[in-house]
RNA sequence: GGGUAGGUACCGAAGCGGCCAAACGGGGCAGACUGUAAAUCUGCUGGCUCACGCCUUCGAAGGUUCGAAUCCUUCCCUGCCCA
């Protein structure tokens, strides 16, 4: 193995911060490290998916990587880029939301228990247990408050409307989760996303001082657009990993309609393509590199088969063919007997979420936005009857890029 | 606990008795241009009916008034200063 964990990690754009100047050379021998995730929901959002790639070339590059899920520092709420508090979960729902986030993870890492498999491990499993005082005693004397005001992740909340002490114990839990994680796992390594430089380093700390460790830990950048949005939102809101929240149309068509600029990016983070492939392409042929995007994207976090359905069905719906018929379109049933007495542009159009009111259907047709099967409609009164029907299906258009596929039945 | 400044629609931020569903900016959506890109220009941006009109909304609950986001009372929350 020429390349080792750091050189991959760094030509890919992974590497924001080391704590180590010696990384690479940290890297090059085989180490234990750990990434946390907290399950505050019920699936991931493809902004994790920058850690995961980060555990998936870890463990390609003969690593043993721990996913930590905070079924424990959930309870209390990371601070660190939050402007607000987030709502408290019940136990019953973190446990599950575990649950729910390692399986997502599972499918991009490999768990079992040989020499590279990941390991699953929860911090409510030692943090649920310490008592007030135990911790205090064993963790606090190494804390310095001052420094802890100074981190990012407190200062930014100090600016914008306070923090409460209890989502300020955060870093404190997590450097001690990095103690831990040392001494049951021998882990040496955490990454995390930038916004985690201040708990990583707290607990690098932390385990000079109580195990005379020599920890280290890198982060990862945060991933920007090159207009300057967040990443990980669409029109419909964040993009979630789980088909349930995200339908894997959407989520093909999320990673499509990425901005030109960050195509090569965004291959370099989210596929497994060799960097001298993706540059090739995007020099090639820029709107094919974003097609080889969202096909590898979505391969990545749904499988290949729906990956290809996804990317067959887009490009017959958008492409010269017209074709919407597609399994992966998003479509449903109307019952025939109900076309027949006909039915309001705009009812369906709300039916078929593309507009979110009434008054929201009617501008979108005013505003000349909406086709009924490839041909413009603008009035706000129109009403569709089976005369609407092509091939058995009633297709309504929204904008260029959102469609609706009502299938008579 | 005391003093003080505030809580306005997705966000920021005006309004300070009627002309306020509420300026302006951002965001979002749509149209033109394109390559399912960006930039630019244009329109729209609480709900119901869409014609008048009706309903809900300006931290919460009461009250004053013909009429309140705007005045009064109590309460809740937040920042800052003091203890």
């Amino acid at each position: 193995m020429s390349q080792t964990l750091y050189d991959i990690l760094d030509e890919r754009g992974f590497v924001a911060q080391s704590t180590d100047a010696e990384m690479r050379d940290r890297l090059a021998s085989p180490v234990v490290a750990y990434i946390g995730f907290d399950p505050t929901a019920d699936s991931l959002h493809v902004g994790s998916l920058v850690p995961i790639m980060g555990l998936r070339w870890l463990q390609q590059c003969g690593h043993r990587p721990l996913v930590l899920v905070g079924g424990a520092t959930a309870l209390v709420g990371d601070p660190s880029g939050k402007s607000d508090m987030r709502k408290m979960l019940t136990r019953a729902e973190i446990d599950a939301n575990a649950q729910a986030i390692a399986a997502q993870i599972g499918r991009i890492v490999r768990f079992d228990d040989s020499a590279t498999g990941a390991q699953l491990v929860n911090n409510a499993d030692w943090l649920a247990g310490l008592g007030w005082i135990e911790l205090l005693r064993e963790a606090g004397p190494h804390f310095s408050v001052n420094r802890m005001l100074s981190m990012d992740s407190v200062k930014g909340r100090l600016e914008s409307g306070g923090i409460s002490f209890l989502e300020f114990n955060y870093m404190v839990m997590q450097a001690y989760d990095f103690l831990h994680l040392h001494r049951s796992h021998r882990c040496t390594v955490q990454m995390g996303g930038a916004d985690q430089w201040g708990n990583i380093v707290m607990g690098i700390e932390l385990g000079r001082r109580k195990a005379d460790a020599d920890l280290a830990g890198l982060t990862f950048p945060l991933v920007t657009k090159a207009d300057g949005g967040k990443f990980g939102k669409s029109e419909k809101g964040t993009v979630w990993l789980s088909s349930e929240r995200t339908s894997i149309y959407d989520f093909y068509q999320f990673w499509r309609n990425a901005a030109d600029a960050d195509a090569g990016k965004f291959l370099r983070f989210f596929t497994a393509l060799p960097v001298g492939e993706i540059d090739a392409l995007v020099a090639r042929d820029i709107n094919q590199a974003k097609e080889v995007l969202a096909q590898q994207a979505t391969a990545l976090v749904h499988g290949e088969p729906a990956a290809e359905q996804a990317r067959s069905d887009a490009r017959r719906a958008f492409g010269t063919e017209r074709d919407v018929g597609g399994d992966s379109i998003p479509h449903a049933d109307v019952p025939a007997s109900e076309l027949e007495q006909g039915i309001g542009l705009v009812t369906l159009l709300v039916r078929a979420a593309l507009a979110s009111s009434n008054g929201e259907a009617r501008r979108l047709i005013a505003g000349g936005g909406v086709k009924v099967a490839d041909t413009l409609v603008d009035d706000p009164n129109r009403r569709l009857t089976t005369a609407d029907v092509t091939d058995g299906y009633l297709l309504l258009r929204a904008g260029k890029k959102r469609l609706f596929r009502f299938d008579l039945r």
